[in-house]
DNA sequence: TATGAATGAGTATTCATTCAT
DNA sequence: GATGAATGAATACTCATTCAT
């Protein structure tokens, strides 16, 4: 369907075009290494288009922060609203919805936000917001699994955000081991990752001075984690 | 301690020098937006001593990379070698030995690593091996902490694998977290996350179709996952 | 008045709509920094519609200059067409309406002519005209001026020219004068410059090696000072 | 002197060799019209060489601004240091300094100021502050020259004022007369000008509703005034 | 050992201008 | 009569890197 080349196309088209190109090509090289020159040209149109539509060479990274940012919300909240019904569900299927986005979309959540942090206040700004929308879906999965299975408020807004951030590295960071097993998918990941946090979880106690039980409880008796 | 400025020093007492001040500028700035101008400045030489002893900016870099590693590395020797017996102290070490390194050399290790991904393939080289250093690292705790309390190789290499990247990813990104609570000390991050990750990480089990057991076995029963 | 914004309008007036929009912003901003893009925006219509009324941005300013150069010169006809008798009178009109025209259109022409100087041989060349057909009223005027004080081409062309330019030069600099000093009328600039020029005017003799006579005959005693 | 080109040069020197182009190019072509490009390659060294001692095009501006008004204003202060005694000679020999100098320089000074009207604040402002110090000259000049005839305060600071930027003003404009007549020296320009003024500065009354005197005055009796 | 002087190569950004509708 | 879409060409500015001393 490419044309005869630079067909007139409404505005937000092109946009969208531009921004299909820009996120790849920010992933791939870098925000700095990128240049406006080389998204223009990929995009099959002329560097004015870019600065007409999208502002600036930041004002088009934030564009693209801000659709993937969007996209991977949409993704969780999709799965969310399959109807699961237990707690544990839930969480698992916003981590496979996670893994599922980036098994195909590395390029628009991990990799651009791990460049954002170098660069501008108002890039920064638009990755932390972007990144605290995730995290407080994380956060919102997180809590209620903890208090379904404990009572309310065992865990405070405190450990609950503990928890989040350290499930939502360990996914930023295991999509890394994912690239390096492409036999493994993102129900694998899922799989694995629930296993290893569901249990443990709701041991994350902030302030109290707390020594774990025998690490591992005798698997007999199991009187509980008290 | 100011001499009188630019007193005529050694080659590797300067070089050390320049490193320091390159790890912060880099830290701070990122690597494009570093100036090798800056660095040299804050350094208190010129520009050419720089290239002298450094050879590029690139080179400039990767010996950033390379000194903070070896710095964590031996962070975690240096714990490990305290003697502990038993796995999960072990492991705890390790854990504390990253937050207290981290929380003083914030900028030497994570955001140097984050900022390496969109850089030249030298850099990314680099990066990569120092994390697989430390992954390695990581992965030794974890496995032989697995297999004191589950037999042998229960849990394969992909396995430990899986868990270390976890575990680092997680750690990482509690960096962020940590830096949101300054009250939080090392020691407390270290006995959170152990929490979270100790009880579960051997339930990471890959091939195998392994569906978890009710979530929260009733405290009472729990005939074990079996 | 605010009609439902861009009603079709016949060629002409919207021709002046634009070039009063023009003035405006070339006064503003400069030739170069004033954009056409601003101008077609805030004249309400799109930018090929400027193109094709006045061809160019050259076009465009070319226009700005003729028009507020007709406006000048009918301003200075009319003050010279209420019939005044003496010389003196005429030259006083003329200034007045300079100062008149200046203080309500200061845009239209000191700034505008300030800026020709750098643009291209065709604005340039507009300018001077345009200038010229100014200088040629005031050096009408001068002439007559001295001719009826002093008889028939005691000044030859040549100094009327000095004197006009001198005139024109002055009373556009005297337009920054007014502008620090608000309280003033175009009758007061008028007044003060007559009184500054009118009496030394005929005293402007080109080749001659002439000296003035002791600048100011001493009034009756004065001792002076010096 | 142009040797092999480009020798290593002293900063002090290249600056001003610098700022030397930049006068020159700045008046031909006008502010934006120039382009830093043509400037450095004229100057024989290369842009960064520019922006590393001047900052940027600005900043260049700016400094061909403030030495061209330093000359001149030195220009001033080496004629009236002659020793002049009265003032009519001071201010005859300020106006000769100003038409020598312009007629040497006349980028310098007239092109530099008229373009600096439509340009940055900045650079406004410098423009400015050199014009209150070249004025500042002329006031100083021009009160004395009244008080010495007219005892002191005749005229207040405003009307000092007046005539000075009127006077400025004529000598700026004349600058195209001379331009146009090429065979005027500096010396019958300021002769002329001085003619023209200086029988009339003084009946320059600011507030006063002053009607002048029977034109010219017989030149005998004439007992001053009133 | 140490540096001031110098630059080649590259990048973001802007603008007057035109085409297709 | 009127415009949204599109661009070629130009320009200010920066930076890693190297010489000459």
């Amino acid at each position: 369907m490419t044309e005869k080349r630079r067909r007139r196309l409404p505005r937000q088209v092109r946009e969208q075009q531009i921004i299909d190109v820009a996120v790849q090509v920010f992933s791939k090289r870098g925000y700095h290494a990128a240049s406006v020159d080389e998204i223009a040209e990929l995009a099959g149109i002329s560097k004015p288009m870019v600065y007409l539509y999208l502002e600036s060479k930041e004002g088009l990274f934030i564009a693209c922060l801000r659709r993937e940012a969007e996209r991977l919300v949409a993704a969780f909240h999709g799965a969310a609203a399959e109807g699961e019904l237990t707690p544990e569900l839930r969480l698992r299927a916003g981590l496979r919805a996670f893994f599922s986005f980036v098994s195909e979309h590395r390029d628009g959540w991990v990799v651009l936000h791990r460049h954002a942090a170098e660069l501008s206040a108002a890039i920064a700004a638009e990755s932390a917001q972007a990144r605290r929308a995730v995290m407080a879906e994380v956060t919102a999965l997180v809590r209620t699994g903890i208090e379904e299975n404990d009572g309310p408020a065992r865990l405070g807004d405190e450990d609950a955000e503990f928890v989040a951030h350290a499930i939502v590295g360990a996914a930023d960071a295991l999509t890394d081991w994912m690239a390096d097993h492409p036999a493994e998918s993102p129900e694998g990941m899922t799989r694995r990752l629930m296993n290893m946090v569901w249990v443990g979880m709701r041991n994350v106690l902030g302030g109290e001075t707390w020594t774990p039980p025998p690490p591992t409880p005798p698997p007999d008796t199991s009187p509980g984690k008290g």
